[in-house]
DNA sequence: TATGAATGAGGCTTCATTCAT
DNA sequence: AATGAATGAAGCCTCATTCAT
């Protein structure tokens, strides 16, 4: 019998360690030595799994975005009034800002890696799915629930860049104050 | 000195070349004779107005902002009313969406090349007079326009990664009205 | 030691086995997996058998060699006339043509990789072998059927490389009548 | 200006230096920084000239073909009897023996690494190019002169694997003399 | 200044071989 | 005996940079 190994756990352990070096260095500027040694195995182990590069890449991508499509999923279960859920939101993304900032550097990565059609269609069922969640969660039309999720972009990609000149917390709070106000007018007119 | 303006002006129109490669392709997927071809010139005439390839999209980096922010003035200049101006807006960043486009693209490609520490400095300073431009094109707080600043990122980010999932247009209509709402019910609080 | 026996039988048929993979593809061209594939073993099982790559190669080549020497021998038992034995010999050869062509193959690659000095001597005692095998049985001096054999060998290696300017089957019949003709002149000179 | 090269020049004597080393080492047993070495270059130096190694080869079989094929129309011009014609033949090739097994190892090498269809067609060519001229200089049918240049092919080929069994002056002898003999009696034919 | 030929470290990948099971 | 996962040197090729002209 050959060295016993969960091949699939260990395909999953791999492709969870890359993803930080993906998301930190970008697709070009790592070399396959450099996540080899990152994962402790020969770069023959990893080809052993993975057959190029750009499949690591790939099936990284896919397993981060079901994971991450999965945990909203899951949050989207408790229950609670519409701005109590958007300050706990905010608290989630602060929580995992650095994970949501490697999010979008690994996407936009992805975006200039895309050899296949499909990629499009991958972003379009992520972002959908969030603007739905969204929309639900916070108890408004996907038409502003859109606005709220391009937001919560921005402010990752502001906080990455720029965390001076950004305050995340107050962003929160005003836009939590709007919400209300909004709903209150909407309620009135009703 | 004569040259030198020659010089100056040719180092110019090579910055301006080279910065739809950089950000169409990413730092690490372009080459030197893909830039020296682009802008018809050879490699050794290149490293004559450069030192390195970083340095050239150091210098193309600091150029591109600045321009943009001169733009960006200029257009602070025309009067309106604040929602007008709003709608304005859209249409500005609709007109030059890819630029944009592109400066986000390399706004990541150069937050993961940055070696000097001024780079934050850099990108601070450029948010933070958007902030301040939009804050008083739209008369109203930068607590305010900070999101909208935020906003407009993800717009454009998400724009170019899943465009089926978002309207630009739609999304100006809305936060053009939740502006007016707020507005008027500032009004009515004072 | 009833194992051994299998275990012998075993080594032969993968011997056998690698023949085509090696003289189709050139040692360097294959790899030990592709074999271990084609022979239906893992690679461990193929290292348990063999030491190296070139061990195989170079127990398949005694083998070939030693097994197409038998061959040679029993055709040799077959009686005639020199003139039909040579028609008969270009039968056997066209019939077995592929098989040829690959032991051609197979002798190059086998003299580029040769390290250990005694390869000269299998492939001298193997012509000698054929240059007296053809004597014998085409009734004439090994002066001649040295040439014989070389012809032989380039008909096989032409036919392999431009099979649309060499006809067998002509240069066969060719060389019958001219062994005729010298055997006539030979006999009235005596 | 650059560095000033005669490219093309340049480029033949790569060639040229690299058919050796192909030659005795065949393609796949023989890297890039082996023949960078062996022409003193660098290996991108020799990827300024060439593609691939591929490419290098293949332009490298194109060359020494057609200088071949030049050679041989050039010694086509010097006029004698048959028969002296045939030993000048054989003095040629004891001459060039290095070179004339260079091409057949080559050959061999050539045909396998074959991609594009139209590689048996320059072997046919060169073949009928061969098998006319040595039909013309020797004064026989192109049926005689077949035979003649298979035997050729083998004797080269067994004289590089087994030269202990092949005396190349004795079967020239023998071949002449055949020749003479079925001249004489076609001449009393007729 | 300007050209482009030359350099060579380093990138992705392959594969003979070893080794834990 | 047998399996196939793991190793890592080495292969082909790229490309930022240097340098002769």
């Amino acid at each position: 019998m050959p060295k016993i190994v969960n091949h699939e756990k260990y395909r999953e352990e791999m492709i969870l360690g890359s993803f930080e070096l993906f998301s930190k260095k970008g697709f070009n500027n790592i070399t396959m030595r450099e996540i080899a040694a990152e994962l402790n195995v020969s770069t023959g182990a990893l080809y052993h799994y993975f057959p190029t590069k750009q499949s690591i890449f790939e099936q990284m991508m896919t397993y981060i975005v079901d994971q991450d499509l999965k945990r909203l999923r899951e949050a989207t279960d408790t229950a609670d009034s519409p701005e109590k859920r958007m300050l706990k939101a905010g608290e989630l993304i602060e929580n995992n800002k650095e994970y949501y900032q490697n999010m979008l550097l690994l996407a936009l990565d992805y975006f200039r890696h895309q050899t296949e059609l499909d990629t499009e269609e991958m972003f379009n069922k992520f972002a959908k799915h969030y603007i739905h969640t969204i929309a639900s969660q916070l108890d408004m039309p996907e038409k502003y629930s859109a606005i709220v999720f391009c937001w919560l972009i921005g402010l990752v990609y502001a906080d990455l860049l720029c965390p001076e000149s950004i305050s995340a917390g107050d962003q929160f709070e005003v836009v939590t104050n709007v919400m209300s106000t909004m709903r209150e007018r909407s309620d009135k007119n009703n």
